[in-house]
DNA sequence: GTCAGTGCAAAAGATTTGCATGCGA
DNA sequence: TCGCATGCAAATCTTTTGCACTGAC
């Protein structure tokens, strides 16, 4: 599990293997998304780095977050609802997959070798040499069940936001 | 497995059971997405209904789509390449996954028993009962690594177009 | 000093919506 | 006839881009 401090230390070295410059917005932004909480949008990140650098625009919190993913120290998802999410990758960390309440929209994550391994298999039946995947499983959580789950957050568009 | 004409008729039934009219356009683009290859986009969807009735609208294929969706005609599906398809959903049929090639973007379709069986008693272990998932695996096609893989096509975006 | 990086605004792409008109029941 | 459905255009949202200016190296 790499820490924070790690994940920093690797995107100013990957910077610089490029050639590109650190900036004041690059750290603010990166900084914020290696902070957060899993998940992000765009517009929550946004909204963290505004708060500690209100002279960020949104375009370099796109160009960033495209940098990110890049140096593999981000990765894109595009659940269910649609909006594009960010989640802190970790190239040491064990792949995970997440099962997402259609309810609440709380995201847990969770990870099961059995579960990788028939993929593989399955994958090598169809003549496929596999290289990633994605698995979201949808459903209502013990807490919405019992009728005592929180009321989901939601953004502008009254979608749920994780 | 139902034949486009049962898909129709269950389009149609369940338009008169919601009291909304049956029109020229909702027809048409009925008939052109049950017709169609497996995973459109709006605008490919658009496009084939314009061949038929140059008269459709964006917006129509918009509503009706949703429509189809509504009666569980249509699923909507958002792959790692962020565009929106849509498949044909068949009640009858087992529920699948697939497998997209990276290279070439071709997408095999699939199902597996004890890979939903799985995915059950993972969720029922986190708390969750399942309504559905999605799974999608990516690799590389045994047509690719031999070298014989066709070129994939691509859309304005230069995104592949499965 | 140079040129990549930035903010802003504008553009572009995807989807939704308001409204006057059309047409199915 | 009465409303729902439609086409169009305009509005919204998300993401990207052009450009003049700023700041890292």
């Amino acid at each position: 599990m790499q820490t924070r401090a790690e994940r920093f230390a690797v995107f100013r070295r990957a910077l610089k293997e490029k050639g590109l410059k650190s900036t004041a917005q690059r750290d603010d932004i990166a900084r914020a998304f290696f902070a957060s909480h899993r998940h992000m949008s765009i517009d929550d990140l946004y909204r963290e780095v505004r708060k500690v650098n209100p002279r960020v625009g949104y375009a370099t919190v796109y160009r960033t977050i495209k940098l990110l993913k890049e140096c593999e120290l981000a990765d894109e998802q595009h659940f269910a609802d649609g909006q594009t999410r960010y989640e802190n990758a970790d190239r040491e960390e064990e792949h995970h997959d997440h099962v997402i309440c259609d309810r609440c929209g709380r995201i847990v994550e969770f990870s099961d070798d059995s579960l990788e391994q028939l993929q593989e298999e399955i994958a090598a039946r169809l003549g496929f040499v596999l290289a990633h995947h994605r698995l979201e499983l949808y459903g209502i959580c013990r807490e919405c069940r019992e009728g005592r789950g929180a009321p989901a957050p939601t953004d502008r568009m009254g979608r749920v936001r994780p």
